[in-house]
DNA sequence: TTGAAAGCGCTAACAA
DNA sequence: TTGTTAGCGCTTTCAA
């Protein structure tokens, strides 16, 4: 049978408000300590988290919501989320919300239920009205109402950077290729940046922004670069998107580097020991994965937090641009 | 202030026990359940987890313990994991244990704390020490004492495909070339059921096979492929491993299909509408995590299950080897 | 410094 | 069918 609170306070002569003393790690005479942490030993006791939630209201949980795990962008995110959050006693509840608001929902209640502490969400559908002002929610790359506190990159300035890297490396005729959500976001901003540097320098790129979700992507990008035939640089809203163009390019008999350069954005990999799949804009996942745990548990505990945390993002030259000199 | 099971009890004019066999869907009256129904909406009442888990002793949460889940092959896995777990209303802890052996044991102290239900774990540390007999515990891919269940891909037959498909395609001197781990797994029989179908064709192949953790694993593939310059069929252990061949043979100046072919094992990719990286022998993932949820919730619920499941893999032609007619 | 005791919100056994 | 009540194992006053 497991062993109770109880049973250490009767094997070592002591109360059981002794035993969450000495558990809990508030003052205690030595001796007494001695006993009971020998009682605990002795029983393999293990204080139950259910009773102690009970009390507490707290259950050391932190759910994290995203689209799917199995995209490596958020796979590495949740990977140094959970990190972060194994640091500092907490564990993770995952939860792949597919798109699909029913779920992100649900979750949502679960706080209610004390069965988590707080949310950090990359969610896409209109959940922030179910979050209630005192309800601690992080939510990555997506702003809410001024309630909602949230960590991003700067998408803004990754776009620019990557029409900067691309013309630097000699393009001429550029072109931004990315999908929009119905819901707004912070990746929107990517667009922005790439064209802000596009009209400091005097140059018209072409466009194809389509709606999501996408269908019929391929035959739409092949359309696209038939009437689109000199682009030289192209700026992909994401890495995945622009494999989708490489590889539609592809049919049309061209190739990166040879007849154009092209840039994504996340710096997505397969693994953390794996090459880059292109050349793209890194989002600094690490840096916003401890952000993130930093607010969370800034709100959990009352503490000072900030609203909105925005990290800068870098350009990390892959195969699909000209290596130049600095 | 959070409403509790006796506000409503109060608001609706009955005794908390008939709050709590409606909100369990026992048999109650109508115009009863109808009264409660009405005061649980009007006071926006939840029912607390944890004190729901103080008396029965159940989280609905299950564990999922795996070395990083920044890989391909263990996001899908949690994927599929938490859809089949969400879809019978238990929620998913992840941890990546990175190796750390201390990480493992942690969480199966958590069942004990009663904080999950159960463990499904792909651990390669010799955690089976810390797991008795009675809790509910099953390991992919590894193969512990007879105490413990296990789910896992059938790697001999994956192993002998590949051979029967590289040998199919040509192919006449054949390579193996993977690492074995110091914990004894499944994947070894890999390599195994590639010699057995060797041995029957009367083929030696070559073997290159390096105790993990691997160092100056470029270096040796480079030199392993000198001293074997003619080799035209080679089986890695893994996709991740034939990456890094192809990648070492390229700088040889060989490429894939051309030069030699090429398959890898577990059916990897970037995210679920992306290719395979590669020509190789899938894992039924998606069976894989049905098993394993449908196991560890049968061993929680005391009813019947399997001790050992081995689930079907299948050869899946990508661009490492050449296509032929069937 | 410590023990005793009151509950946290729920479930389930027992009565009615 | 329903209300009452005794805990589940812990934390946290309140006294001693």
């Amino acid at each position: 049978m497991k062993a109770t609170m109880k049973d250490v306070a009767a094997l070592a002569g002591v109360g059981v408000g002794t035993v969450s003393r000495v558990i809990n790690g508030v003052r205690v005479k030595d001796a007494t300590r001695e006993k009971v942490t020998a009682a605990i030993k002795e029983l393999n006791y293990e204080p139950d988290e259910y009773a102690r939630g009970l009390k507490t209201n707290k259950s050391n949980t932190i759910a994290l919501i995203l689209p799917t795990i199995w995209h490596p962008f958020f796979s590495e995110f949740a990977y140094f989320v959970e990190d972060e959050l194994s640091e500092r006693n907490y564990k993770l509840l995952l939860c792949n919300s597919d798109g699909n608001a029913e779920k992100e929902k649900e979750y949502i209640q679960m706080v209610k239920q004390s069965k988590v502490d707080g949310i950090i969400g990359i969610t896409y559908s209109d959940v922030d009205k179910y979050i209630s002002a005192n309800l601690p929610f992080v939510s990555i790359d997506r702003h809410f109402s001024e309630e909602v506190a949230y960590v991003t990159a700067d998408n803004f300035m990754g776009g620019k950077i990557a029409a900067t890297e691309l013309v630097r490396r000699g393009c001429q005729k550029l072109a931004y290729i990315g999908g929009t959500s119905p819901y707004p976001n912070e990746t929107n901003n990517r667009k922005q940046g790439f064209y802000e540097f596009c009209l400091q320098e005097e140059i018209i790129p072409s466009t194809l922004d389509m709606f999501e979700p996408i269908a019929h992507l391929e035959e739409r990008l092949l359309h696209f670069f038939a009437t689109h035939p000199d682009l030289d640089g192209i700026f992909a809203v994401n890495d995945f998107m622009g494999l989708k163009v490489i590889e539609a390019l592809k049919k049309l008999d061209k190739y990166p580097v040879k007849d154009y350069q092209i840039i994504g954005f996340d710096g997505v990999k397969m693994a953390a020991d794996q090459p880059f799949v292109m050349s793209t804009i890194v989002q600094p996942v690490h840096e916003m994965a401890y952000h993130s745990v930093q607010t969370i548990l800034a709100m959990i505990s009352n503490e000072d937090f900030h609203k909105r945390i925005l990290l800068p993002v870098a350009f990390q030259e892959g195969s699909t641009t000209k290596a130049i000199n600095h």
